[in-house]
DNA sequence: CAAATAGTGTCTCTAAGACACTATTCC
DNA sequence: GGAATAGTGTCTTAGAGACACTATTTG
């Protein structure tokens, strides 16, 4: 029986959403990177594999984020399914898309490109669906999601820097409101300010609680 | 290549939550019914298939609901991907769960069981472990989730059917309160009262607007 | 009338948002 | 001081929740 049934099924790849904050930019960036092989050949993707016999998605987002040569242990989850049959050339195949947030200064390998979230290229496949679809998603992940948003500040971070990150994702936020928001996150605690900025006021330095 | 690809991948099948709201009991219900073949032949479970090669989940979802003999068009939506490789005993097996709304009054074929979500006995798999977290979801998708709460209300329906449809699914309400809930939705309008009741005031009527 | 159920009036609390004002830095 | 940036005070609105009170029905 396993056979048949197999033959009959669509091909399953996992793709992710490697997001990453940078700072310097104020933006939110998603790794892509040109693809190998047919189809789309040297287009630009996200990073995704086919999902095998017995993985668990964190698994195969974790294979996938090696495709732009990132290692290592990132905070991942589950955005949504594609399913939309002719979303493949080759054929009908599901993309259980993933989100991951990858530590800012991981560049990844050398054809990693960094794409701002507002400003993406035209991707393989239903990738910019994808993307599209997702990031309202991830507007509504921030302070909300806590392993989310600690992957995408890191462990600290300055106020200047998560309204930024919010302004970035979220769109509208008043610059006077946004300590209040701060201040009731739980797990976040200020410490005090940054001595080195260059003109005006040195913002307040944030750093999450231990605990994670 | 399809060939070995495919020999590596997990099956793949949609289960569905099938839910209900049954007024008279005051409750939401889930349908299930008992397994016909192994594994777990005789265990409650929820209805679902095989994904086939470029079905969409929807269509899955439907097929779903014939195991519970209930056909036609009802509005259905993605839950999670529950993909702990043990979960099926044949094997590395993803379950992409999906909810139903089945309109009141559908009872589906003899064997077909309505649970409360509140008093599910064991099913087979992990298809308590996916009752469980998927409820969560529900609780925060009522009055949020247009297609999802008015699936579960009827075209039209009285305050009290709405009162205690959201004091299952979402726990603590205050009745006094409920009424302003209800004013503040979009496309959902008051129609007077409803005549026949025993004893105490009339509920008011709500009718969705024709729109959906 | 009493019992039962439905609905309103207020008050509190919290989050979001607008917006003027104050605070701290560099030049 | 002036420019630039960070942060507070305060007011408004909306939703959630508590809770007493009023309204409409049946018996």
């Amino acid at each position: 029986m396993t056979g048949s049934v197999l033959d009959s099924a669509s091909t399953t790849s996992v793709d992710v959403l490697a997001l990453r904050f940078r700072p310097q930019a104020q933006q939110v960036e998603i790794g892509v990177s040109p693809r190998k092989w047919a189809p789309y050949k040297g287009s630009l993707a996200l990073p995704g594999v086919l999902l095998l016999r017995g993985e668990r998605l964190t698994e195969a987002a974790t294979r996938s984020l090696s495709k732009l040569s990132i290692s290592g242990d990132v905070p991942t989850g589950q955005c949504m399914v594609f399913d939309e049959p002719s979303r493949d050339p080759r054929g009908p195949s599901l993309s259980l898309a993933m989100w991951a947030t990858i530590p800012a200064g991981e560049d990844g390998g050398e054809d990693v490109e960094w794409h701002s979230l507002d400003d993406l290229s035209t991707l393989a496949f239903d990738h910019n669906e994808i993307v599209v679809n997702c990031r309202t998603l991830f507007a509504s992940m921030l302070w909300r999601d806590q392993r989310f948003t600690r992957g995408l500040t890191g462990e600290s971070f300055t106020s200047k820097q998560a309204f930024d990150l919010t302004m970035n994702l979220s769109g509208a936020m008043n610059k006077g409101n946004f300590n209040r928001l701060l201040k009731r996150q739980p797990n976040l605690e200020a410490r005090g300010n940054v001595p080195t900025t260059e003109g005006g006021r040195p913002p307040t330095q944030w750093v999450w609680a231990q605990s994670h």
